[in-house]
Parts: C-alpha cells; structure tokens; sequence
DNA sequence: CAAATAGTGTCTTTGAGACATTATGCG
DNA sequence: CGCATAATGTCTCAAAGACACTATTTG
C-alpha cells in the first residue's frame, strides 16, 4: 500500500505533505442541545401524588440576533473534537453534571438558518433525571429556565389523486415557563410522486423561539415518543431509586396518553426494573416499593 | 422585535448589516451516501426461483488518499443547498436515477477521519429498487461497482463488576463483487459507569475500504435492520410490481434471519401491499401473484 | 406426473387491554 | 375509619410462531 502511486507520482506520504486545503466555503458547526427532563409539579394536597411534567432547557438570548428569545443551549465545534465532544463539553457547562444520556439527533442545514452566516447544527438529546437538576438558576448574564413542553398534532391532511399522494401534518409546540409562553408550529409535507418521497418541514409560526429551534425540539420530541417504546431511554430521565407510579407517569408525559397500570407494570416493569429493598414513605397511603434500572445485558 | 436593540445600541438589522464572520476553524462538511439495493442471484435450475442479496454501492479510489481503495459515493455541502440537496445531487449524479429513498443517517466527526483536512461527515441512507440500477458500468475514470454485504456478530463480551457494566461488540463487515473481498471489523463498546453511559465505536481493521467507510456502512446495515421491521421502509428496494415471495426474501436478507411464511404476509402483505391483476408467468411451476406497494395514508 | 413454488387453514402461545379486587400506611 | 395509592389477579381479544395442507403451473 505504502508503495502506490498517483497519475502524479507521488505515495500517499508525499500527496499528504504537498496536501493544501482548497479555499471554498465551508460552514461554521455548531452543536445544539435539547436536554430534556421529567420533574415533578407541586400538589398541595399531601395526600395526592405529584404529576410529571416533561422539560426543556433554553436560555435567553442576550444579543442579536433573536435578541431576548429563547434557543437551545449549544456552541460551535473546535477542530480537535468530535460534535459529541463538544455537546458534553457544553452539556457539562450548562447543567453542572456528568455523565449525562446523549444521542445524536439531526444535522439541519438549511444555508439561511441563521441569519449572520452558513451554520449547521448538529442536534442532540440529552435526558437527566430530574433529581439532578440544579433550581433554575437566574445567573447573571445567562437566563436558564425549564420550560414544560407541550407537542400536539393540530391537522392532517390528505390529498390524493391518481399518482400524488400529499399528507399534510401541522404540529404546534408550546413552550410554558411561569408566565412565559413560546410557541411554534412546524408543518411537514409528505409528498410521494411516483416511486419518490420528499418531505418538507417548514416552521410556519416560531413565537420567541430563536432560529429553527421550534423545529429541532419538536424532532426531539418525536424522537423521543419513538424510542421510548422499544428502548429503555425513558429511565434516564428518573432518579436511582424510583417508584413504577413515577416511571409510567414519565411515559405517559412522554406519549401524551394514559396508560394502564397493570399492563404497563407487566411488561416495562419486569422488563426494565428490578425490585430494591426501600420503600417510600410518609405519603398519606400505602408505601410504594422502590425499583432500580435493570441494566440489559442480552 | 424591530425596536429592540443590544448592548451596543444597534437593532437586529443593523447588527447583521455590520456582521462579519470570526476567522476561527470551519471544517468541510460532505455528504456520504449508503445506497443499498437488494438484486436477484443467478439461478441455472430454471425452475427455482433466484435468491436476493443486499449490495451498497462503492467508487474505487483514483487519488490519494486511500488511493486503490473502495469508498462511499459522495461529495461536499455547498454553500446554498441544505445536506439532503447535497445527497440528492450526489445520487442522481451517480445512479442516474431520481426519485429515491433518501434518509439522514448520522453525522461523524472524527476530526482525524480524513488525512488531509477536518472533514465531518453527514452520512445518508438511500434505498433503490434493484429493476433500475444500471448494469455496474465499467466507466471510463471512476469504476463504481455493487458490492454484496454481510455483517455478522462476531463477538459479544460482557464484563460486570460493582458498579461497571462494559459490553463489548465486535461486527464484521465483508463486501464481495465478484473477485474482489472487502472486510472491516468495528468494535462497539458500551461502558456504563454510575449514571452514565458512553459509546465508543473502533474499527479495529479496515481492508480496502477508505476512510471510516467501514463504520459508515455498518452503522446503515444496523439502521435498516431496525425500520425495517417497524416502517414500510424495505418497499423501496423492490419494483413497482412484485411477489410476496420477493418481498420476504428482501427482509431476510436484511435481517440476516429465515421468516415463515404464512405470518409474514399476514403481517406485512396484508399491511403494506395490495394485489393487482398481474401474475408472474413461465417460472416452471404455480405463477405468483403481483403486488404493489398500499401506501399508508393513516 | 414430478418438481417447485403459491397460497391458506388452524392450533398454540404470548401478550396487550381492560377491569376488578385486595392490600396497606397515614391522619 | 376512610382516603388515596400499591399491587396483583383474571378475562378477553388480537396477533405472532409453527406447521401442515391444498392449489397450480411447466417440462
């Protein structure tokens, strides 16, 4: 291999010493985070149960452009790292915590994302129990807040005719933090021609929610609704020791339904969880056993 | 929005008119394409049927570096299209054929993958029905060839102590065209430590395939594995008018596995095709009916 | 008719969904 | 004791897995 040679006589050796980058344009990379966790709302009622609410971490925007909106937390890539690098390295600088369940989600590209200049995002999901979650801090310079998330399927629509099939999906995505309100709406177009599909995302409203940013937590979402069947991401997003009640109130959060206690103990709680010694208590009723993550080993 | 102004006293618009893009690091962004396809063997008994086999497209390397080698079709992002028109210009350059199965796969980032420059890749997946590939054209300058895959586990260890569970995978991936064997073997190790879980992928061998096409291609075989059995994704590998019979073999050919029969086409005849009028003829025993693809308008 | 595949019937087992019943700690 | 939740039992129904049987074409 050492010994071949190009139609210019050079070994890869040389080729790679003589090597000067061409000058095109090539886009900045950034990282964006979608961290999401499931924390519980207060109840007064000491006797009832709280419920989970599903969270989104974005800060405030204290310059231009999308001055005072909202964005995920994110930063560009350095050259001596991996996007995955540099999503923990901002994972850690803006939650405080290590070791933290990250996935990569979605590079979006469209060349006018951001209106300074060409910038990718490579997105990821981040899930964190909500037990680690430090009090929104109100720091200084960067406001940081948990917004409780809220997907919906608004429309859908179908268009067929001889040989264009065209379904139509409208998702609204409300952001609610105290008495703030963000919102966006994303529609996505399926159009099969033929034997091609094409689909098109288009944010059609983003209400104080920076860039395409509407778009990439909604595909976090839907990411999250998927995965959360087959896989046993959602135990990321609950403390060690946790309650069945608790765990299928973070699915139920997650797909926006409700579930079936004695099923749903069937199969994710023999499946996923095993039984510890501790218990909860002082909770006005019956306590309730405390499982752990049974750690798949098939 | 208009009205608000940073700290410097500008608005949004007079921001963006003074911006001017930092000089620090961007790397190039290219487009790898995994374009699979699922083609009949050669059968001389005139009366058995010919069996499918999965095949990913690859260009043998003319230049440094990995020059002789086998990689992935591709190219780079330019500065006015988003990854996905990239993919499609790519795939119409190199198969001739528009209206294909196009998904983003992954995004990988090893800064060092390519030897000359920070190269990030934005990997897709393309699936193309075998009725339209064009004979593997010995072109002129750039020899492109299907290559049949396999990727098997090889071995799977798993180390418990305390409070670290490591599972290591290791695939082999081989690619054959003829007389031409390509091989690689990728490690996959899961570490979990406390709360947290690391993946790391390492191709340990690499032999004639460029770059880390070998990961690349791994990583498309193990996606495919998974929709498959969830989506309607496997249809695009088959012509517009097919048998049950072909359809089955498509999915265990992909799935590595036999599936019966009679459950198969309960389950995905039934849901994802619909008969036509048309009948196979001449096969030397019981003509089979044709299907096509019911496209899904839940 | 023999070879080879097409296509269907049916039995078993598994598991999801739905609902009911019993258990238990706390004030 | 009564509230609220914990935990489990059981019935029904749908579907996956496995296998067998019938149907149909061509040389």
């Amino acid at each position: 291999m050492e010994e071949l040679r190009d139609k210019n006589g050079l070994t890869e050796a040389e080729y790679l010493a003589a090597y000067k980058p061409g000058d095109y344009a090539r886009p900045s990379v950034a990282v964006d985070m979608v961290i999401f966790s499931a924390a519980d709302t207060k109840e007064e009622n000491y006797r009832k149960l709280p419920q989970k609410e599903l969270k989104v971490l974005l800060i405030q925007r204290g310059g231009h452009p999308y001055l005072g909106t909202w964005a995920l937390p994110g930063g560009f890539v350095e050259p001596n790292e991996t996007t995955e690098q540099a999503a923990q390295r901002e994972l850690s600088e803006e939650t405080g915590v290590e070791n933290i369940y990250l996935e990569q989600l979605y590079t979006f590209s469209e060349p006018n994302r951001d209106p300074r200049t060409w910038v990718m995002s490579c997105s990821y999901l981040a899930l964190i129990d909500s037990s680690k979650v430090s009090v929104s801090a109100g720091d200084d310079a960067r406001r940081a807040e948990w917004f409780t998330v809220r997907l919906d399927t608004v429309s859908k629509k179908i268009n067929e005719s001889s040989d264009l099939i065209e379904k139509i999906t409208e998702y609204k995505l409300v952001l609610l933090c105290e008495d703030i309100e963000l919102s966006g709406s994303v529609k996505h177009t399926m159009k099969r021609t033929g034997a091609g599909i094409e689909n098109i995302y288009e944010i059609i409203e983003s209400n104080g929610i920076a860039f395409d940013h509407a778009r990439i937590i909604s595909y976090a979402v839907e990411r999250l609704r998927g995965k959360v069947q087959y896989t046993d991401i959602a135990l990321n997003l609950v403390p060690e020791y946790f309650t069945l009640t608790e765990l299928q109130q973070v699915y139920e959060v997650i797909l926006g339904t409700k579930l079936i206690k004695a099923p749903f103990r069937r199969k994710y709680g023999a499946m996923l969880c095993e039984p510890s010694e501790k218990t909860t208590s002082d909770a006005g009723h019956r306590p309730s056993r405390l499982y752990r993550r049974k750690w798949l080993t098939e």
